[in-house]
DNA sequence: TATGCACCCTGTAGCAACTACAGGGTCAAG
DNA sequence: CTTGACCCTGTAGTTGCTACAGGGTGCATA
């Protein structure tokens, strides 16, 4: 198949395709006489790897890893679980940092009662950290 | 005071800071006879007031609207509450797309009992969209 | 006086992970 | 035979910094 057919069937922009052909996480296909890219079904799958693991947030270094893993089936899984479990732990402290935030916003964002910009309690506790009811 | 000091007193780099005089966030000060930056405490607010948004997660154009705002004390407040309501909405989207995620991932790494990269079922679920419970 | 050291300057290049051209070639349909 | 959809390469832009390289300044100490 074509780039663009390849591009439509992964839900995945062409120009991010050659850009990851480029850093060598998608192996180049083979070309057709006009200097076409030619995909078949192990790229498809392998991008779908690719593109479902970057949903999931993982980094291309830590997709790198997993695909060498899967690449070389012979060798240690636990390797897989550490990456996969480091991310999470990565994630849950996104979310516990996310959540302080929100709640630091939801607090000043309540403050406003209209008026001028002159007395905005916005603007000053934005300019004043010690409005703020934790660290962050 | 000189870059170094104002760096301190409000724990910014002090490539940043220049940076950020480099984009027209903050004015460029005063120099003194060695071609040296020489900042006053208005300087030391405003890139407090930089600082804190951007803790809070505001990205560079709204921090320059929210000073525009504050420059002007003439204006409606109403324009800095909207600003900052999106970006409550915005970090709660993100807070509720990354929980789903973790979710996600939970349920991958909880797979993984051991043994070879061949039939792991982290790199498994990796790459079939289809053992997922939930779209993301 | 020399010299070491901390500090400051400019300008440019790098990071992640794409995205967006510019400027060209290819190919099937009408 | 031309239109339009597709493909190619190569480079530059995005966000928000960070990290040099290669130089100047200012003060204390030997």
């Amino acid at each position: 198949m074509k780039i663009g057919e390849l591009s439509r069937a992964t839900d995945t922009n062409i120009e991010t395709i050659r850009y990851y052909e480029r850093i060598g996480l998608l192996p180049a296909p083979d070309r057709t006489a006009a200097n076409y890219r030619s995909y078949g079904d192990a790229h498809r799958s392998r991008l779908s790897f690719v593109r479902h693991s970057r949903d999931l947030g993982f980094t291309i270094e830590e997709i790198r890893s997993l695909l060498d893993l899967s690449d070389d089936p012979a060798r240690d899984c636990g390797e897989a679980d550490r990456i996969a479990t480091a991310h999470l732990e990565q994630v849950e402290a996104k979310i516990a940092q996310l959540t302080a935030l929100r709640n630091e916003l939801a607090r000043i964002v309540g403050r406003c009662r209209g008026g001028l910009a002159g007395d905005c309690r916005v603007i000053e506790a934005l300019g004043d950290h010690r409005h703020c009811e934790s660290a962050h």
